[in-house]
DNA sequence: CTTGACTCTCCCCTCGGGGGAGACTCCATC
DNA sequence: GATGGAGTCTCCCCCGAGGGGAGAGTCAAG
């Protein structure tokens, strides 16, 4: 018969891991003195110690391990557990590998540009949209302002309301300087009278979109947009959908340019 | 200005995760309603929980963005940090890869067996001891035993206490039926006398052994050493130095064989 | 005025123990 | 027999990044 702490550094495993387990009822020592407390294990408790260690090293959780030692070890139990226990641990070392890809190419960015990178990049997804849309084929970016007020004057003169911030998406498989093809879209609440050139449509989810925010006038949305490209082949991703800029602060609501916000979302899938 | 809710949505972090920003300092709301308590957030702090977001997923603490994040973002700290992040991963990817081999030889051995392997092996490490040692090579296992009388008889008759269990090396490379190389050697506390066959001798740390336990009869002890074997083979590493058998539980402690415990230890390198 | 959706703070929970406080206990020595 | 040091006991708080929920206050629409 061993005290804990000899039958700690026999079995290599902590005093307060052993009291743990003690606790838990996974390794209850052979013998507690009624007046001390002072635990007593004896030898053949090791191999049940070992097993414990070994399946907490494989991954299952004391509650788990308990679980399955209770009686008999329950082999079916813990090869169905090991499975399942295999699958997560395979997804997590892919999370892992792919979180490193992203730390070394974060890092390459800061080797080259000797900075912060001005855009960070994260991955989200965007619900479905009831939306308002006005899709057209415009000579220059400012001429999207036009377009924008003939669709907030059309929705506002019918009363109804915006459920979130406008939206462009850009149908131009490719950056192109004139005749940009841009459907403006805004979520509304009510419903939608007939009009030439509006139109309701429905927005799908997107599961994953690329996104990054700029601030500041509009002209300095392309290196946002190259940014943000950039980001996406750095780290493995392809584009799968059009361009979408949401218009978070616009002239609407800040007179000064500089204190615009956008946010600028690509939908991308793996590889 | 957006509410909590709204920002939350937005951005796609819960509420409860900027409350907490908050509380850290790491991402405070542009204004707090004096009687409220209300946040408002405003859209130009997105890029900040942005970059917060992106950090956070490169797996820096919060504490540590919160540092490097008070006044001018500090780059060559980001750069330390992220290097020894990359580090870890490094790290942390090749253990799970080894982990993931660890099940997979698990569940292969379930698939085989039918039943709960009878050894589970655990990687340990072992101290340096200062030990008695004699060294012969015997006929037989059993005889063993004898060697084991002389060597305790010697160092009873000088009152020299033990301070561990007595353990057993086998220099032999091989399995063999007869003539095997044995040291079997005890940790004391005094001074050895001379002894024309007894030696007094440092047995050095071993820092990574590959053990498991066998409980019963000395009969079955190949059958551990077959068991331990495999597992070293399967789990791809490399014998590095004799095998040790423990006596934890002898027959000097229990009558019945059926009660023995011996460890067995053997030392391993990675592949 | 009411109702339902939001928001606030505060507290407890996770998982596998680590660290430490304060009180016993054991063993060997003086 | 006293004492000192090492070992052990229970109990409580701590980790990280929030999640869940209670109880109370707030906001906007009908």
């Amino acid at each position: 018969m061993f005290r804990i702490g000899e039958f700690s550094r026999l079995a290599q495993v902590t005093v307060k891991a052993l009291r743990l387990y003690d606790e838990l009822g996974l390794l209850v020592p052979t013998h507690v003195d009624r007046h001390t407390g002072y635990r007593s294990y004896a030898a053949d408790q090791l191999p049940r110690l070992q097993r414990i260690v070994v399946l907490k090293d494989l991954g299952l959780s004391l509650q788990e391990i308990a679980a399955l030692m209770v009686d008999e070890p329950d082999v079916d139990g813990i090869n169905a557990l090991l499975r399942q226990r295999h699958a997560e641990m395979t997804r997590e070392l892919a999370d892992g590998r792919a979180r490193l890809g992203r730390v070394e190419a974060y890092l390459a960015g800061l080797q080259k540009e000797g900075d912060m990178p001005a855009y960070d990049v994260t991955i989200k997804s965007a619900p479905a949209l009831r939306v308002a849309s006005l899709r057209d084929t415009v000579p220059h970016y400012p001429d999207i302002e036009r377009l924008f007020g003939e669709l907030c004057g059309f929705l506002g003169s019918r009363r109804l309301t915006f459920t979130g911030p406008p939206l462009a998406l850009y149908h131009d498989g490719e950056y192109r300087e004139q005749d940009v093809d841009i459907e403006l879209v805004v979520p509304f609440a009510g419903t939608l009278p007939p009009h030439a050139r509006i139109r309701e449509r429905a927005l799908p989810a997107e599961p994953s979109l690329a996104c990054t925010i700029h601030r500041g006038p509009y002209e300095g949305l392309h290196q946002a947009h190259t940014a943000l490209l950039g980001w996406v082949e750095a780290n493995g991703y392809r584009i799968c959908g059009p361009d979408r800029e949401i218009y978070l602060v616009g002239p609407e609501a800040a007179r000064n340019p500089a204190a615009y916000v956008t946010e600028l979302q690509v939908p991308v899938s793996r590889e």
